[in-house]
DNA sequence: AGCTTTCAAAGTGCATGCACTTTACGGGCC
DNA sequence: GGCCCGTAAAGTGCATGCACTTTGAAAGCT
């Protein structure tokens, strides 16, 4: 019946639109882990029919953010405790190979840019102001994972920040943690900044261990204390 | 009209059964990148509608391994040489940290094993036995793999390894590849057998650009000799 | 009661068909 | 001839509906 034409924009597919809008959610913590994706109840909330909610959930799970059971339904991914380390660890290593890379390859302009930043966001640290250091801080290391020049290194780290991205609500939440993090930062500039690539290996390595640390103990914490899923 | 119960046996879904095949016809290069997927074209071939053919390429292209311009279809992924580049040191990278673990973590058995296996490839390399060699290669490096026990530091060397399959044709053709790469994965053994993490990774480091760096250039020729595309 | 069996409701898997977009080809125009 | 436009064929995007599987709860059995 419904089969008119489709408001004149459509920038991109339906189905992309959904992807997007799903996959924040998932990343942003609003749907939870565990979460039933409901094809029916998905169609209804976009509009449109079963069909492209169906592959928006395929994807989805393509990408590691869903998993789908045959003919059981498909909820957001459950990410059990190993895993999770396993992913903040493979996280180190690849931030530390960014590292490792962009001491050895970012042009002049970069390394200033970079040095600019991280001195900016010193008055941030001072002032204790955790959201506005927040966002320099996914800046700082966007600027490194550009820095190594390697578009696939890049989308790996991007995509394995992304799954991680529910798991690291607590990030500045921790007293003094602001000042140590910037500290750590500055190690790895000063590396950066002096192009030894093993130096900035090893303190890009210790410093996302450290934050990976925090926030699996957090994960961990906020597990046992609500006992959640299976009843 | 033709709806009825799909022969008893039916082993996961129609379209998990439609993407391995699809992805291992991509990666062992029965389906050459630039290769148009044709929704009906697959339909029939799979002998299915064109809806989980749809749902198939959605994941595909969620994987990397298809690209799917909106509107205009869908074709096996596309690499520019300079992505190839960029995964091959992505690779580089991925192996090495994988090697460094290793060297940290393996079990003592999983170090017999490794050592193990090393050593038989002795015998292949003195006959220049090609084939032989390239299957006890994927094994040597699986061991690695498994040895950094991080699933999810596998998952991504695994999937990057796939990616990059359909232009690794010519590992072992070159003449006294096959002992300079025995030599070459000595040295890995010896520094994981050693536990010396760092001396693991440089070593596999250099394993991996080295066997890359063919692999690119043996690529990169085929392409300036058959134009290809576009025509 | 505790266990199995049955069966209806809910929900997933796929076929089909229509609407829309892209593409390619042929005729009108300069 | 080259360029533009219109138009038909091919092909993609989504809605709908039926078949099948799962689930959960009530009925039957020991």
């Amino acid at each position: 019946m419904m089969q008119q034409k489709r408001a004149l924009l459509r920038a991109g597919t339906t189905v992309d639109e959904m992807i997007r809008t799903l996959a924040d959610d998932i990343v942003n913590g609003i749907l939870p882990p565990g979460e039933k994706l409901d094809e029916l109840g998905l169609a209804d909330r976009f509009g449109v029919s079963r069909t492209p909610v169906r592959e928006a959930l395929g994807q989805l799970s393509a990408m590691g953010l869903a998993e789908r059971r045959p003919n059981r339904g498909c909820v957001v991914a459950i990410i059990t405790d190993q895993r999770l380390t396993d992913m903040f660890e493979a996280m180190a290593e690849l931030e530390s190979a960014c590292a490792r890379l962009a001491a050895l390859r970012m042009s002049a302009g970069e390394r200033r840019a970079l040095d600019a930043l991280h001195q900016s966001a010193a008055t941030l640290v001072h002032d204790g102001a955790q959201d506005a250091y927040s966002s320099f801080n996914l800046q700082f290391h966007g600027l490194i994972y550009e820095g190594c020049h390697s578009s696939y290194l890049r989308d790996l780290v991007s995509t394995t920040r992304s799954r991680l991205a529910p798991f690291r609500r607590a990030q500045f939440r921790m007293l003094g943690r602001l000042r140590k993090s910037w500290e750590e930062h500055d190690a790895i500039v000063t590396a950066i900044l002096r192009g030894d690539g093993e130096a900035a290996a090893i303190a890009t390595r210790a410093h996302v261990i450290t934050v990976s640390a925090a926030s699996a103990a957090f994960v961990s914490d906020t597990r046992t204390s609500l006992p959640q899923e299976t009843p």
